[in-house]
DNA sequence: AAATATATACGAAAGGATTCGTAATTACAA
DNA sequence: TTGTAATTACGAATCCTTTCGTATATATTT
């Protein structure tokens, strides 16, 4: 898979909250952040087809752009790269990082726990499989 | 602080692993990974002295460079660029994404739920605050 | 049909990252 | 001192990302 740059992510981000959108409305959506001309947008939603990070339907006159990867399997993969850029691989340390830095709300704290036990069950095929 | 790009952090990590190190050990690192001329590692650690990413004693011969920021500091400033341009912002997405993609060992766990168990146990005074 | 609005296509400019060749400098050995 | 090896300095080439101006095509309105 190729790396999507910065913009190209905030595109996909917009893809994925909405699904499939034409070059305005995502061009709406990310004025609403910052300023940004609308072929701009375009010319990168055009790249992102060439680098099949997107396809897009071309019936009617304004084309309809979607998301090929998955959320999940996006961030999975630059988590990886980061992962392995950045902190050497360890996903604990990240880990640490993470929680330390952004403290969790008792919620979270909770979502956590839970997740540890079925990481720790897991070989049980727990209640919940 | 300016961000660091990619060839630029596989360089601070050998000064972060290594302590304070010259271009060719520097070099010699890196060359374990992948291949890449003498000059061009140096020409990158010129730019990170202007960008003040690292700092050289140059009394001797051949100078002697060292990271600025210390590692966990530019881990944390890093990861929350990532967390933001990848994840929108949420670590509780993250944590459960690095902990799902790998799962970590017995040891680990433990070293979380103590982690954990801190968070919970840091703020006493008010409950609800 | 003509004018207007809106869409895509194309290309090029600007800026940054990366790579490396070559020159200049310094140290050391013969 | 002269030559050799190693180091830093400099500048240019290349590639990628981002941005946008302009051309072209298509629809809509009058």
């Amino acid at each position: 898979m190729v790396k999507p740059t910065e913009a190209e992510l905030e595109i996909l981000q917009v893809l994925w909250e909405n699904g499939p959108s034409t070059v305005r409305f995502v061009n709406e959506r990310l004025s609403m952040k910052k300023r940004v001309g609308y072929t701009t947008t375009l010319k990168i939603m055009q790249i992102m087809t060439d680098k099949n990070l997107v396809r897009r339907n071309e019936d009617g006159r304004s084309h309809i752009y979607r998301a090929v990867m998955e959320r999940e399997e996006t961030q999975g993969l630059l988590l990886d790269r980061f992962l392995h850029s950045t902190f050497g691989g360890s996903a604990m340390k990240l880990v640490v990082q993470a929680l330390g830095n952004h403290k969790p709300s008792k919620d979270e704290l909770e979502q956590i726990k839970e997740l540890i036990k079925q990481i720790e069950g897991g070989s049980e095929n727990g209640i919940h499989s």
